[in-house]
DNA sequence: CTTGAACCTACAGTCGCTGTAGATCCTATA
DNA sequence: TATAGGATCTACAGCGACTGTAGGTTCAAG
């Protein structure tokens, strides 16, 4: 049986992300002792480290929740995993396409500037004028 | 003079949002009618529009602030300026990086999969172990 | 003068944690 | 067995950058 402190150690998780994911359903109640303390199986460490890993892979909670519903019915099809992994590769794919438009804007307006004196500073100059920009980086809605 | 809802259609901005870049200090206090509504001037259109450009590129609240203040100082050397855009470079760069690394994860994850049954399947395996990663997408501190 | 869209304040909620305060528990050593 | 002090407990506030809501007031067009 494991203390919530070495649940975090053998994770890399915070003691009180532990508790966080408890309280929002992600992990269940786990066990007591008479004092109260939490004390973890082996079922509860694997289940924090697939969490854990699914986050360091970028997914959202509401995703590793579906994921780890999914995996409990062993004999269904993957498809719905498979969408799942597929939803989180298109938006990660989404958000370096962002990135890369706003990289190569940085480092045209930091490349173009010359001046020394801030009135005439071409990154400010960039920045009060979007006309300036080659690339159209306006996210829709927002 | 331009009401708060102008001003919000005009720069593409929420009129939450730059009711909330007052509250922070981000935006000055504006004049008001009799009834008490913010009346604007193009002051405060342009740097609203700075602000909101600056966002699009990426900048945190803290760095456009700093920005804005440099912007006061006409005279002044525009090393700082450079300095915060060089820093907001850096992090894109990062975060390209890393997503990248996820990106590269995903799919192998993906093509790998040729399951049906969720017992089976691939990316939940990669997900339950990082050992069957081929990359170090951890992050240090989370 | 009436209507209704736009505005006002104040506050709660989003996501995924992180930090704090003050109290209690567990365990190792004397 | 007594005590010290690290670990744990609950409850709540805060982060960044907004977004949404409720309930009330103001403005401008017709
Ligand atoms: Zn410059
Ligand atoms: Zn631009
Ligand atoms: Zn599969
Ligand atoms: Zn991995």
């Amino acid at each position: 049986m494991l203390s919530i402190g070495t649940l975090a150690k053998r994770t890399g998780t915070k003691v009180q992300t532990i508790r966080y994911y408890e309280q929002i359903g992600l992990m269940p109640e786990p066990g007591r002792t008479t004092g109260g303390q939490r004390r973890y199986g082996t079922v509860e460490l694997d289940r924090l480290a697939f969490i854990r890993h699914s986050r360091e892979l970028g997914f959202s909670l509401e995703a590793i929740r579906e994921l780890l519903d999914l995996s409990d019915s062993p004999e269904r099809s993957c498809a719905q995993v498979d969408a799942v992994a597929q939803k989180q590769l298109h938006e990660v794919e989404a958000r370096i396409a962002r990135l890369e438009t706003l990289r190569v804007e940085l480092q045209r307006m930091i490349n173009e500037c010359n001046a020394d004196r801030v009135a005439d500073c071409r990154i400010l100059e960039v920045l009060r004028d979007h006309e300036e920009c080659l690339s159209d980086h306006i996210r829709p809605g927002g």
